[in-house]
DNA sequence: GAGTTACG
DNA sequence: GCAT
């Protein structure tokens, strides 16, 4: 029986139907400033099933070229990222136990077939400040493990409307999404995930 | 190695 | 389908 790691929360069902709808109207408004689009691994170029956009002063990009890294613009419009919605800043305030503001809100919208690698989100520099995610939409397969790749791992069913938070022991720790769930939630209209991942980058 | 696949 |  595979154990959670130290400063993993998982708080099934925070945001109530009402409030799920209210941050899927915000950011139907963010996707239509900053459009979706699709991330390249670096070196390969490889595509990621997950389609991917940020609100923010920072958001997570990759492509080819310069791999992983924050920067302040959309990769395809050259235009600022977004603000982050009220809704989202309140949810932070109220869980992250962080005092300062996140400054990237990554935006991944999985259709149902996409899937995430396991990786360690460990682009930022404030390794300190959590990384706090909403789940919306379509239910998903997760999984967490530990700092090491090798680590034994847990499968986690995650819900429209759970949050879970990475702190702690728990910031640095491999974690990935197997399979999306298709017809288990009617929340998006056209089916598939939303992941939102608030994260403090800088110190 | 934020992908892909193969094997129990 | 799920763990690895």
């Amino acid at each position: 029986m595979a154990s959670l790691p130290e400063g993993f929360r998982y708080l099934p069902a925070y945001l109530d139907r009402p409030a799920q709808e209210n941050v899927v109207e915000q950011i139907r408004q963010v996707v239509a400033d900053a459009p979706l689009y699709v991330a390249e691994m670096p070196r390969t170029g490889k595509p990621m099933s997950v389609r991917m956009t940020n609100c923010g002063l920072l958001g997570w990009v990759t492509d080819r070229e310069k791999g992983y890294r924050y920067q302040a613009f959309h990769p395809t419009t050259k235009r600022g990222w977004p603000a982050i919605p009220r809704e989202l800043l309140d949810l932070w305030d109220a869980r992250s136990g962080y005092p300062k503001p996140p400054e990237a809100c990554l935006v991944n919208f999985y259709s149902d077939e996409a899937k995430m690698g396991m990786h360690q989100d460990k682009d930022e520099v404030d390794l300190e400040a959590p990384v706090l995610s909403l789940s919306l939409g379509n239910a998903c397969l997760f999984r967490i493990g530990g700092p090491d790749r090798r680590d034994s791992t847990t499968s986690l069913r995650l819900s429209s409307g759970d949050v879970v938070i990475l702190g702690g022991a728990a910031r640095l720790c491999f974690h990935g999404v197997d399979r999306i769930y298709p017809g288990t939630s009617t929340l998006l209209k056209n089916g598939g995930r939303i992941n939102l991942t608030l994260r403090r980058v800088r110190r």
